[in-house]
DNA sequence: CCTAGACCCTGTACGC
DNA sequence: TGCGTACAGGGTCTAG
């Protein structure tokens, strides 16, 4: 479910009740996910979480001795427990606290990740990845340099990872349509000024989306179990055959890279 | 190096 | 009602 908006809002909504707190116990249920489980997190005990971080779309606790990634995939959610809660069929991870609360991981499609590491940043994981796309690493000359000469379409290529981070499947249709460029042209094909539009609208996007709890499409809650409210101010991503906000001429839906993306063929070119 | 496709897993929506 | 199919917010790995 998650983009960086939703892996945000979770970070965000979780960080105060678990920053200097310290680790009870941990209860897996469940260590068959998109990698197991790391035989670290079994013995944890009494460790104290110094910070809660976001890399990607990767949720990093820091402990004094490493750190905990998670990762949502497709369908994971955190939430805060401040009362004990009998476990569903996929609620696989509980990280209890000795305040009394409990993190509790949910997952249907087991797509995400619990792993242990001592250094995080220098992780298969993380130490691939291009900039953040809210950072000043992430500009209009970076992205232009970057994607001289590419054949790959422009969607697909915003969704890969050593390009930017964290814009996924909603978001990078999203931008597209806001700087007005088709999904399927050629990375390389944009001209400066494109890929100017294009980086306005990705940062954008993403902002507003953080600011409204993330998109809820179907079942993505924030960390209080309420819903993110994005999805009303989507203006392609789901709206096959609606009329575009803009010019009136009913929206595409077409798979690129196996992924749906949608997108006006009169406000983009 | 680049690119396209398969794959991991479960739930849900839809057509017949 | 029941069944088969397609599809879903991600990321990695392989083959060509």
């Amino acid at each position: 479910m998650p983009e960086l908006p939703e892996v945000e809002t979770s970070r965000r909504g979780i960080e105060p009740y678990l920053q200097n707190q310290y680790i009870n116990n941990i209860v897996i249920r469940q260590a068959k996910l998109r990698w197991p489980v790391s035989q670290q997190l079994y013995q944890l005990h009494n460790e104290k979480i110094l910070s809660v971080q976001r890399r990607a779309k990767y949720i990093l606790l820091e402990l004094t001795s490493g750190w905990i990634m998670i990762h949502l995939g497709m369908s994971g959610s955190l939430r805060i427990l401040t009362t004990p809660l009998p476990a569903n069929k996929h609620d696989h991870i509980d990280l209890i606290l000795n305040s009394g609360h409990c993190l509790r991981y949910t997952d249907p499609r087991r797509f995400g990740s619990w792993l242990w590491v001592e250094d995080p940043f220098s992780s298969a994981q993380l130490n691939h990845l291009g900039p953040e796309p809210l950072s000043e690493f992430f500009n209009s000359v970076y992205l232009f340099e970057k994607s001289r000469n590419k054949q790959v379409k422009i969607k697909s290529w915003l969704m890969d990872n050593s390009v930017v981070v964290g814009v996924g499947n909603i978001y990078a249709s999203e931008s597209l349509f806001i700087s007005g460029i088709l999904p399927q042209r050629p990375a390389g094909s944009l001209t400066l000024s494109e890929i100017e539009k294009l980086v306005i609208a990705i940062k954008t996007v993403l902002k507003k989306s953080i600011e409204q709890g993330g998109t809820t499409l179907k079942d993505f809650l924030q960390s209080d179990g309420k819903p993110g409210y994005f999805a009303q101010e989507l203006l392609v991503y789901g709206k096959t055959g609606k009329p575009c906000q803009l010019c009136g001429t009913k929206i595409c839906c077409e798979k690129i890279g196996q992924r749906s993306s949608y997108f006006c063929t009169q406000c983009q070119k």
